[in-house]
DNA sequence: TAAGATTGAGATTTCAATCTTT
DNA sequence: AAAGATTGAAATCTCAATCTTA
């Protein structure tokens, strides 16, 4: 039988588990309910333009995009459909490397993700601030930092002709 | 324009949303991958299977398994679909109050489990343990369970006919 | 009317296969 | 070969509509 002590340590770790899975599960219902509702875009949707918009000339190559979302190459090609379809994000070629097509931010994408960005940052906000204090806030954010992240290597930038 | 106070407490925010964004999607797409491949489950079948085998009698009305696994009435008529057609879950009415269906543990959904449990269980303290110490796990499943979680109001026992 | 369960249609995402370019 | 991008097929889940029972 195990002990006392092991025990114990095993259901701390599946604990954590248990609520990470709940926590995200419920906060992201309620945030891309609300992104959808009133800006008509999901998480993916926002956080692609949102990366867009720090990039250099507001555009990124898709396979680097893919990284950071964390989707698959034909996750994102799928997902930039319909940012394109919509007109937020458009599509440029690279001169130096013929096989990467850029995403890039179109002007309509920029004023979209300003309007959305008031409502939804201000809910993150709502939603850690009513329930943490500052200090619990930036250390909850360090300790799953310490999870697996993934590395942010973007691939070079494309030459100039 | 904002104060560097402010500045700086909305960026807490948001670096903590975004923190939990990737660490559950990292998390579990290690996780899972690892429980489909060896075992032939995925997450929410795990955790049907793990709530049926903690419920008295081995059986749970489908509506409050939903509720526990944070899925939609349809959503858990889908995933027992497939347990069932495995045969690890098997179906069962309620004398009293004929709405309602049970799901059921099957023996082989017990042994199944069993057997999934020794390397999932093993995989998620070692996800936890290699990069936090005891606690730091206690204090993130803390900081996580401050997060919206969701009430877990079972309905009344089936009465005996 | 409302609760529990199911079904059809649609959204999002992955995997495997394919095409082009390096 | 290998990298980037796309497409067809399949998995998982939600919403809206429907059926049965309370």
């Amino acid at each position: 039988m195990a002990t006392a002590a092991s025990t114990r340590s095993e259901t701390r770790a599946l604990d954590a588990w248990v609520a990470l899975l709940r926590a995200h599960s419920v906060s992201t219902g309620m945030l891309s309910a609300e992104l959808l509702a009133e800006h008509g875009l999901t998480i993916n949707d926002y956080e692609a333009l949102l990366h867009l918009s720090r990039a250099a000339e507001g555009k990124l190559r898709r396979v680097d995009l893919a990284g950071r979302l964390l989707l698959t190459a034909s996750g994102i090609t799928r997902l930039l459909d319909g940012l394109e379809a919509a007109g937020l994000v458009g599509k440029e070629s690279c001169v130096s490397d013929r096989r990467v097509t850029y995403a890039v931010l179109t002007s309509a994408g920029r004023k979209r993700l300003a309007k959305a960005s008031r409502s939804h940052i201000a809910s993150v906000r709502a939603l850690f601030e009513e329930r943490f204090t500052n200090d619990e806030v930036a250390q909850l954010a360090e300790l799953l930092s310490l999870l697996p992240g993934v590395g942010d290597a973007d691939g070079e930038a494309c030459k100039p002709s």
